[in-house]
DNA sequence: CAATATTGGAGAGTGATACTCTCCAATGTC
DNA sequence: GACATTGGAGAGTATCACTCTCCAATATTG
């Protein structure tokens, strides 16, 4: 398979390849003569989860090398690899630039709402995870907004993340070791548009049955 | 309250200020003289939430001024608000060049995955609704990646999203209609990242209290 | 009232990101 | 043997979100 076959059967363009592997997003093909080199089902693999992560997942290259490492990181077990995932994933959205919290004097808040909310609900995670910050940043965006964003409703919101995670967890192939990183670090990634949809979704199913419109209906598409 | 005061308060250099007043992000103060503008509450707010959209919720510039005018609009019914913020939202994570799909052939497919799915489901929702091609795409971009995201899997996902949606709508405020269309635009993009930092915990949760990790602990923070 | 600081306005410059284009001689293909 | 393709590298492009520089016209302060 030479680089115009890999271009035409991912659909990405032959400079974009070629752009891939200079910013080695795509290993290197198996060097045939000095102008040829040979591309299989591994590099259209690849590509095609590039282009994944990229446009579905909204990540950038940078990112998208970060977790594409971690997949092929041979010695990982299932649970590292989804803090390696979860980890690469907050390198990008945001640098928070630690502006109107009166609370972020040390480097990591050992306390903090987010975090006594989730000892609340007896939820074990590790109270130096990134992700805990990303929610003190997010409900604090919030209550900033004037959205009203109480406990009783982050209760409801982490029920139903609860059940998202056993379904996330569940759905781990038990094959091999390797299996069950990629689907982790995938799944993290992948999934999210999937359920960012379904919300929106859910929204307009529940306002129009419960009727909870004052006057017209949905706009035309 | 001069321009620095309005950075000083917002903690957004007055560069950039100038910047969002030039790109009508920020609307005009009340002018005074030839260089002196007025500004009041209305403008913390307003950059407050410009900052939360842009940092939060990650829209970029021109997502967020389509989804402030959505709030502004004073005739607008807080579903067809939610159809503007949803259908805002949309307008940039990807241009969909329609690559891979052989099913892509009208500019709207009448009948898709999605579609079946949420039709099954006895949602009701717009069948021209673009966040159903979003859902696609998503949808078949798990599938290429190899996660076997098959209609069980995703009928529970619709269930958390639907107890997500319910508790969305309910916390309606039912005093305004401006309030409610507030709350609905802002709760679809500010709560976004709450639930994705919930699910990423909860994933954690789900995994060492069922004792899925093969070998080590979380990696350290 | 004079020295100094700040303002609005506009334009140009910056750095990051993700390509896309151009060239080239060496090779492959017909 | 003519023509197309390839790898490799560099340079160019477009977008985004600022950030910087300038300026004369005010404001503020001593």
């Amino acid at each position: 398979m030479r680089i115009s076959d890999l271009s035409e059967a991912t659909g990405v363009p032959v400079a974009t390849v070629k752009y891939y592997l200079r910013e080695r997003l795509l290993h290197p093909g198996e060097v045939v003569s000095r102008t040829q080199a040979r591309y299989d089902a591994s590099h259209v693999e690849r590509l095609t989860l590039v282009r994944a992560l990229t446009e579905v997942g909204g990540l950038s290259l940078a990112t998208a090398r970060r977790v594409l490492a971690a997949i092929e990181e041979p010695d990982l077990s299932p649970l590292d690899a989804m803090a390696v995932a979860q980890r690469s994933l907050l390198g990008e959205p945001d640098a928070p630039p630690e502006d109107a919290g009166p609370s972020c004097d040390a480097a990591g808040p050992p306390d903090s709402r987010s975090r006594r909310f989730v000892a609340g609900r007896g939820w074990q995670v590790h109270p130096g995870d990134p992700v805990l910050d990303q929610l003190d940043a997010a409900w604090e965006a919030c209550d900033r907004a004037g959205l009203g964003l109480d406990e009783e409703r982050m209760a409801r919101y982490a029920d139903a993340a609860e059940q998202i995670g056993r379904t996330d967890v569940e759905s781990v192939p038990r094959t091999s070791p390797q299996a069950a990183v990629r689907q982790v670090v995938l799944g993290t990634v992948l999934i999210d548009p999937v359920l960012v949809a379904l919300r929106r979704l859910a929204q307009q199913h529940v306002a129009v049955s419960t009727g909870s419109s004052s006057r017209s209906g949905m706009l035309g598409p």
